[in-house]
DNA sequence: GTAACTGCAAAATATTTGCATCCTT
DNA sequence: AAGGATGCAAATATTTTGCAGTTAC
């Protein structure tokens, strides 16, 4: 059986409303990561405008969605894997990649982050990265 | 004899004014990449709000600086080195570097993004990546 | 002198906060 | 029943646009 919004929320120890429900079956029904006016369009109007910041903001707390910045200004949203929950601190370690044809934005799972040899005295927690350029659809 | 913000109006075929001058003066006197609101409080009211707007625009337009996505919605912007600006395309090929305890944001001219392999249909244009961890002055 | 740039006003948009009400457990 | 979540109103912040006056060349 498909993994449901709700079993999510069980997971993550949150209770259970339609907000919540509504919005995680979204991001779980796309493909590619959504900015919170995407969101917005999705829930048609059933939800206010507010209670999706405070969703997306508990989401992130918990670990259940990651945020990918974006060069135009516009942070966007994606599910996390399960793995990437451990011991509450992130693990997102796929490249994303932004198309520039179309703006959509997708986590490329199976692109592994690589590492990098900071100078002397820096310490690193974690990568960021993402891509430009044209998506499969997008290419010519 | 140091570099000064009108050498590279100059150099980039713009008007010299005063606002663009001390923006960009203020650029070159910093070693860490700004936010719209830093530029803002170093001006000190000097200039308009709007006109800040317009002159990060600008300078975006012309390759004198790039701006870095960084994961808190806020996006900085740095000045690109010389050989950035090459056939009115971007290459900025380096690591930024945010420190999670002081926020500063920092270009790593040193550490070149390395390459990833794309799946199929995918292609590749620009790389962005931004490394969170502890700088220098902040490390314990 | 002319085109481009700036400041001001205002509109449009985005985000945050407080509080009363409703829902989940 | 109690705590948390939501919706609404409103405060705050951010970004964009139009226009008239000013400045750079």
């Amino acid at each position: 059986m498909k993994k449901q919004g709700a079993d999510i929320l069980k997971q993550s120890a949150l209770s259970i409303t339609a907000s919540r429900k509504d919005i995680l079956d979204i991001f779980l029904a796309s493909s590619s990561a959504l900015a919170h006016q995407d969101i917005e369009l999705k829930c048609s109007d059933k939800f206010d405008r507010v209670t999706i910041y405070r969703t997306l903001q508990t989401f992130l707390d918990k670990g259940i969605i990651h945020s990918i910045p974006t060069t135009e200004n516009a942070v966007k949203y994606a599910l996390c894997k399960d793995e990437c929950i451990v011991s509450g601190h992130h693990h997102d370690n796929h490249v994303h990649f932004l198309c520039d044809a179309c703006g959509i934005t997708i986590c490329l799972e199976e692109v592994v982050v690589p590492q990098v040899k900071l100078p002397k005295g820096y310490s690193l927690k974690d990568i960021n990265m993402v891509v430009n350029g044209t998506c499969k659809k997008c290419k010519a």
